[in-house]
DNA sequence: AATGAATGAGGATTCATTCAT
DNA sequence: TATGAATGAATCCTCATTCAT
């Protein structure tokens, strides 16, 4: 079936997209990588550009949170929000980290300059929300008077920062090579806890 | 003189793998920018991956903070250290946020492997003085029991954050196309402040 | 058909080489004669190097003789099986005249040192075979106590000093420079008289 | 001195020609091998191949022989001449192999015509002087009908085959790797009888 | 619908050579 | 005289893509 097909494909790409770059990723690789023949990619997504596309364009979708329901949600105070949130990113982020990366690459060059931008406006879509939540607190007095940007900017960038490399966040933990930090449960709490301690810390009055 | 020309050729490349990325730019568009012949790349670095350790190694230093230094003080306590690294870190990655681009593209990707344990070693020595400052902060009851690892993660992924395209900085901030927010005063104040206000919140007991 | 157009880029091959050596023949002038593609080789053969392993193994199948058959053989006495010997020799070489240069370039030159070992090896397994033919017409007492090596090596070396060089060939027997010895039916039987009787003066008694 | 510069360059360069063939050697090897600046090639010899030219010349007066003489001697008969021959041969041959390598190679190869055709020149002039031997000898109804053009062949021929490889030589005479034919005494004299001994076979009445 | 064969453009690198000093 | 710096041309090879089947 061509959609299983495309979806295995994409699956591999993702796997060495996140390990070696795109331009560090041949199609040829990739091909051998999802076990079809290398004129499949083209054969089903045109071009390795629009095989990128498709896989953003599908995987995007796991993103999609409930952001904007939260937003307008009445019956959350602004705080229990804040913890939805980064409960959600988190859980997010650590299901899917070789997508992330793959995102966080693309943020960082500009060089597809159209998917650039998409990955940029997904994120964009984010913080108009989140920030309105902040500002919301702020105005409630809930909140004390922070830079609500930022905040959010810390909030992703933590996430990030640990999701940037596997061996780098070992490092940072003091675990040994072989752990895998995205798949323990007792690593996803920890910063879980220092998310919200934190936001807890800097948002509330008091 | 070969010193002027290896160092034009080294800041070419920094702007360019910082904008497309190592594998995404060619020697020839190297070249090119540098304004020197196609040879003199590799006569100058050998090859390709040679030119990317020569510049880590080049640029590595004006990273080398007082870190250590600071450490030791005994003049100064936890939380004036903290705020100095904030001011350090700052300044360092604003004055060279196209050499920081490249720096987590490499986290990101492991590729070339011995470069990226090179980048992960650079980052991984700030990561105990900073962590033992924190730990040294909640022994003598100045700081809360904080999680001193990931709120290292924190400090440093919010500056990378912000680092990590310009177009995004100025969605995230809601500035336009054409601001440039790594040489304006105003921001990197606003960002120096925003992260000594989320570490005294979160680390201050009371 | 594929086998056909590797065929063809073989032949090529041995022309090129055995005129120009191996490091003397770029794959472009290669391309070119074999009116293919530039990248065909190395879609073929994966690479130069590999191109001339296939060479030799494609080639190295027309010169499997019989001789270790002959050796085994009963109802043939020593000499008459070294005047086989010669007869095949003989030819061979000259129905592939010019690989069998390459092979001598090969032996010559010590920078393949694989390939190297590899044509070392080919001719090492008939010095095997037809030393012990002599040495067994030795103890026989049909043959002298002649050196059973060094006959072998006048045996090679007179047929790779007539096949060294077309001119040169022509030059030593004073033939113009259009005569093509290794076409020549009495230029073939005349090497093969020579080397027998040669042989008959050399080993046999009286 | 520019006069033994040139000599190093020159022995450099036949080291290195004779293992890895002469456009297997750049001329960045050839400098570092004679611990000479890279320029000094160019500028001693005005390129590649001219030094390549300059090497011959420089070399081929150890070659030049006693053999015109040695043709005119009435105090000799021939097979003295002959015996003469082998060991003046296999002496300059032994005494500088490398160099009888490099002729070997060009020889074979047809690439550099100039030099090809002065390296068979050289070779062709012996021709004429010692088949002229034989057909004397022949005449004097000393030697018997042999065919003297071959019979040279067989000479240089077996000398060649030995002086072939390192390896292939050892491969022949069933010595281990690290053996130097070409230096031992004992090598050398089994050359000289088994070819004095093939000649006498070959060439006398009776 | 799927694929093995084929290709032109471009990749990094090395080459022999030249030039300014 | 001698040399470090520099270079244009050519090297092998890999790339994404296309095409005939």
């Amino acid at each position: 079936m061509s959609l299983d097909k495309k979806e295995h494909i994409i699956d591999a790409a993702i796997e060495l997209f996140s390990e070696k770059g795109f331009e560090g990723t041949s199609i040829r690789e990739l091909a051998a990588k999802a076990d079809v023949n290398l004129a499949m990619v083209n054969y089903y997504f045109g071009s390795k550009d629009k095989l990128f596309e498709a896989m953003v364009e599908h995987k995007v979708s796991f993103m999609r949170g409930r952001i904007e329901e939260l937003e307008q949600d009445k019956t959350l105070n602004e705080l229990d929000k804040m913890d939805r949130i980064v409960e959600g990113y988190v859980e997010r982020f650590l299901s899917h980290p070789q997508f992330h990366k793959v995102l966080q690459q693309e943020m960082l060059v500009s060089q597809r300059e159209e998917m650039h931008n998409r990955v940029i406006g997904i994120f964009s879509q984010n913080t108009h929300n989140i920030t309105s939540i902040i500002e919301k607190g702020i105005r409630k007095k809930l909140f004390k008077k922070v830079d609500p940007q930022l905040t959010f900017a810390t909030l992703i960038g933590t996430i990030n920062q640990i999701l940037m490399s596997r061996s780098l966040c070992n490092v940072l933990t003091g675990k040994n090579e072989n752990f895998d930090p995205y798949t323990d449960e007792h690593f996803k709490k920890r910063i879980i806890n220092h998310l919200k301690q934190l936001l807890r810390d800097h948002l509330l009055l008091h």
